[in-house]
DNA sequence: TCTGGAGTTTGATGCAGCGCAATTTCTGCG
DNA sequence: CGCAGAAATTGCGCTGCATCAAACTCCAGA
């Protein structure tokens, strides 16, 4: 059975007590996503509602000519698939799992309850609405006035901060990560990306290998994300 | 005084009783804010939020160097500076009248009772703030996948669609809206956009002047923004 | 151990769109 | 009515990055 010491400690259920939240996680059902699954698909009607235990989501849009945009990574202890909360019946975006994940899922029909009675969460919900409306907006503001090189060292940057594992060579993303993606996250493509890696590799800033990428300079790599010339 | 036939019939404020919207003005101020003014900007202490009566905002962020990216327009009927409801303590962009306009401000400290006593009002806001992300999502994915002249197209289109007003020649934008204006919201140069539409022009799609863009031909307007090749 | 496929690297080439600059055309105001 | 400033137009050269193409490397599974 389910228990509530899963989501006890997140700060997403901060400010719940013991029993709320034990009567929330009995509300809810927990399932295992493999590697490259879906956890749901855009346009599908939105029958749950999520949160990460563990393992890392990427969420995906694709044009209607194929091409895909990464529109963000969700980490453990973060909600997706929140589409209730802002009056959506479908789910604008795919879920893939980007590693082996672990999902609690609520159905869609319970969301009107946890505004009337568990009303931090549902704060706390829309609290990371409104962080992604102003991280979508950053991504826009970002795209319209910076280069691809800024952009890309940008969002390596993001990452590692989300996602990042110390390591003894330095900060290494935590799940396994293309070129392809990256590319897909900043309006590029993946050769401009392996072309910038190639070089930062060479200039001693980052390490990187086949779906890994470990930041090892994270200063100069800032400035590069900066758009801040020398020194 | 404010009158509640101000804003009945105004489908943010859908569902709600009559007595509940006089309750809701009772506890508004009206102001008039002149073209060109700001009603707040980036970075202030969140003490009100809006809803536009009449006339058209224009939300606008600044980065660092300077260079300006219009996050949207306002039309009237929209709230805005709603960063209560997303849980923030200051307004995360600039709102600057684009037109001489009427607008409606209520207390953020009101927002708290807004939710609890007239939930309908919050939940369009929430929807509203959910159609806004994923307008911005939808923004990204123009900007990483789609050429500069389809998103001029693109929003030209928009614009026309939301605030066209139906003259003899075509769909007029009804607020003045320049060639950098344009630039501002697409991410590119206002010489590029003036070229586009001197071509647009010539081939009859609009017609455009100072501060003022006309579509005469909106369905092959639509076909650049899509990205389909020919007739 | 071999093999196929996915991920990556790197070169060569082209062009969309930016930066710059000069000029023209509006429009509001004295 | 004439002036000054703002908005718009347009030509030109350049370059950042996409596109096309080819080879290489790593890993999983047979």
């Amino acid at each position: 059975m389910l228990d509530a010491s899963l989501i006890a400690g997140l700060p997403l259920f901060a400010g719940m007590s013991r029993e709320d939240l034990t009567a929330l996680v009995a509300k809810a059902n927990s399932l295992r996503v493999e590697k490259g699954a879906r956890v749901f698909h855009a346009g599908e009607e939105a029958r749950s509602f999520f949160v990460l235990l563990d393992g890392h989501i990427r969420v995906v849009r694709t044009t209607p000519a194929g091409e895909q945009v990464i529109a963000r990574y969700i980490s453990s202890g973060e909600p997706f698939g929140i589409a209730q909360a802002i009056d959506r019946d479908t789910y604008p975006a795919d879920a893939v799992a980007a590693v082996d994940c672990v999902i609690l899922a609520w159905p869609s029909s319970f969301w009107k309850q946890v505004v009337e009675r568990y009303p931090s969460f549902a704060s706390n919900i829309y609290r990371t609405i409104g962080a992604r409306l102003q991280d979508a907006q950053d991504r826009i503001v970002e795209m319209a006035t910076e280069r691809v090189e800024q952009r890309v060292a940008n969002a390596i940057m993001k990452l590692a901060g989300q996602n990042g594992r110390k390591t003894d060579e330095g900060i290494l993303i935590d799940f396994p990560i293309s070129r392809q993606d990256i590319s897909e996250m900043t309006g590029t493509t993946l050769h401009t990306v392996s072309r910038l890696l190639s070089s930062w590799e060479s200039e001693g800033l980052v390490k990187s290998g086949r779906q890994k990428i470990t930041v090892t300079e994270g200063r100069r790599l800032m400035m590069i994300a900066g758009g801040t010339s020398g020194g």
